[in-house]
DNA sequence: CGCTTGCTTGGAGTGCACTCCAAGGTTTTA
DNA sequence: TAAAACCTTGGAGTGCACTCCAAGCAAGCG
C-alpha cells in the first residue's frame, strides 16, 4: 500500500551508491524516481531540496509529474560535491538565489566558490593530521597486538 | 548573574579557536574551563561527553568539582581529531566502551581504528575530487568574470 | 475493469549533537 | 566579608538535514 522509495537500508555495508548509475545519454527528461537512481538521494530529498530553493524550477509533465532534464542533474552533481564538503545546505540555496539573480551576482558567487576552496583545503590537511594520528595509532595497536599474542604464547 | 560559558559567537570568522591554547605541562589537574579553554568545547559539551559515556571516569576535587588529567586532555584530543573525520559520538562511545573493558577488545579496536583510516581515506579523495571540481569552475567564472568586464567596458 | 506501481501535496516527526536553563553551592578577588 | 566569577545537576530546548505520513491522482498491464 504504501509507497516504497527508500534506497534499501539492508545492505550497504561496503557499498557506497551501486556506482551511482551512470545516466544514458541521448535523453533529457527523467522521472523523479530515474534521478533518485542516479544521484543516490531520495525522492524526499528532491522534493525538500525543490521547496527550500536549492533546485530551478524543474519540468512537469502534462500530469504535473516532475521532469529533470540534464542539466538539473548535473546541478545536482555539483550540490552533492558541496555537500561532501560539509558546506550547510543554507549556504548552497544562497548561492542557487544567485545563480538565479544572474550576471551581477558574478563577483559574489566567485567569492563564495573560492572561500570554498579554502575551506575544502583546510579540511583536507585536518584530515591528513588526523590520519597521521591514526597511523601512529595502529602501529601501536599492532606492537601492542604482539606483545599480548608472544605473551600468552608464552 | 548567569553563567558566561560560551566562547565568544561573535569574531569567529577567520580565526580557529584561539590556537586551542597550548597546556603548560608540570600540572595534571585542570578546572573544566581550563579545558574549555585547550579544546575549544563548551563546558556544556565536556559534561555531556561525560554523561553519555564518552570519557573515563573524571577525578573530582573534594567538592565535587571536575578536575581533568592530562591523560584526560589526550583523550578529548583524540576525540577532537575522530569528530573531524564524521565519525558518530555513538561510535566514539561504543570505542571508549572497549577502552575501559581492557585487553580482551584489542583485536576489535585495532579493527575499528582501521575501518576509520579506510573512512578517512576515502573522504581525502572525494574531497581532492570536488577541489577539482571548484578548480574548474573558479576558473570558469574568472573567464566569464574578464569577458563580463570587457564587456561592460565596451 | 481492477490491480499494482508511481507520483503528488503539506505538514508532522526523527536523530544527531549539542545548547541552554534554573537554582543553588564554591572559589577567588578586592 | 562581600561581590564577582565559577561550578554543579537533571531535564528541556534548538537547529540541521532530512524522513515519513496520509490521502489521493495517474499510468501501464492482463
Amino acid at each position: 500500500m504504501t509507497v516504497m522509495e527508500t534506497t534499501e537500508p539492508g545492505t550497504d555495508v561496503c557499498v557506497p551508491p551501486p556506482q551511482a548509475l551512470r545516466r544514458p545519454d541521448g535523453r533529457d527528461q527523467y522521472t523523479i524516481s530515474e534521478v533518485v537512481a542516479f544521484t543516490g538521494l531520495t525522492a524526499h530529498t528532491l522534493r525538500w531540496y525543490e521547496r527550500i530553493g536549492l533546485m530551478p524550477h524543474i519540468d512537469r509533465s502534462h500530469t504535473g509529474q516532475r521532469r529533470y532534464s540534464n542539466r538539473d542533474l548535473d546541478w545536482l552533481d555539483l550540490v552533492g560535491k558541496l555537500r561532501l564538503t560539509g558546506m550547510p545546505v543554507a549556504d548552497m540555496v544562497r548561492y542557487a538565489e544567485m545563480v538565479r539573480a544572474g550576471d551581477e551576482t558574478y563577483a559574489d558567487r566567485f567569492a563564495l566558490l573560492e572561500a570554498t576552496r579554502r575551506d575544502v583545503r583546510a579540511r583536507i590537511a585536518e584530515l591528513q593530521d588526523t590520519l597521521a594520528v591514526l597511523d601512529r595509532k595502529i602501529n601501536f595497536y599492532a606492537d601492542a597486538g604482539q606483545a599480548l599474542a608472544s605473551e600468552r604464547s608464552r
